[in-house]
DNA sequence: CTGAATCCTTTATGATACTG
DNA sequence: CAGTATCATAAAGGATTCAG
């Protein structure tokens, strides 16, 4: 169930399992002595100059945004505030600051009577909702866990 | 320069690398067929569900946190303080909604005269501190690349 | 349907001061 | 050093209304 790591069904074999070995292969090059070595100082400068987008894109809102249209390829604006239970206000903002970062993008399609809109992702916003998977699917599999051991028949 | 991709001093190959061809492998993953079949109702369901410790996660302050945390080891409230570039409250407040979840823990060295105080993740928390690497270093790249492009030089 | 405009409420955050 | 307490402000969010 749920979007990702519904796996049986692709024949590319388990997304959960390939984030599941990457994050293992990372987090071995990340023990290996160098990382222990930075200093405070360096990781303070590398965030200042991190922070800026880094705001934008890990804010409220602004991952389910980029996670619906990575999943569903596009979006209406309608459709997005249904998923996401926002108000028309707030989603308008965020898209339009998306938008002016370069992340996502406006199409109208003039055909429709009432024109539709579709928000659809760009470059940029591909590569930050392929980014984003690892952490999604580490939050869900900690809910996986804790349902699990809440659950008296495991 | 900074502290995620300084690989050149490490053993184990190119981090940058490594996340580079993670994020393509996902990528083919998610493109195959099956992904676009989701339907909305699954995306709002499945969002609704992550969104509690989504929005703790990623909330401001909380990845630069996790990540100091995860780079350093561990870093006492004023190193923290200092690194991150914020008020005592707002810090204090997030340690405690971060132990609470079960992110970060608390350690007191009484040895020292004022006692000292460090935070350190928990599993849970270096899973998370993982997970965000790729994100990080997406916006990196990124940002790398605008750097780039307004540099007459290159 | 797609939003922009308004108004109003609630958090979040920041600065400052103070304690053990 | 490691916070807590207080106060003031800004930012974020929601509800409603209206227009193209």
């Amino acid at each position: 169930m749920g979007s990702i790591g519904r796996n049986s069904k692709c024949g590319q074999g388990n997304l959960d399992e390939v984030v599941q070995q990457f994050l293992e292969r990372i987090g071995e090059i990340l023990e290996s002595e160098c990382v222990r070595e930075v200093s405070i100082d360096e990781v303070t400068e590398e965030l200042k100059a991190l922070t800026p987008l880094l705001r934008v894109v890990l804010s409220k809102w602004v991952p389910e945004i980029i996670y619906v249209l990575f999943i569903r390829g596009e979006a209406g604006f309608n459709e997005l505030k249904r998923a996401l239970n926002i108000s028309s206000r707030v989603l308008s903002d965020k898209l339009g600051e998306l938008e002016g970062k370069g992340i996502v993008v406006r199409g109208i399609d003039a055909q429709h009577k009432p024109p539709r809109v579709h928000y659809r992702l760009t470059k940029l916003g591909k590569e930050l909702g392929l980014a984003l998977i690892p952490t999604l699917l580490t939050i869900k599999r900690k809910l996986r866990q804790e349902a699990h051991s809440l659950n008296p028949l495991h």
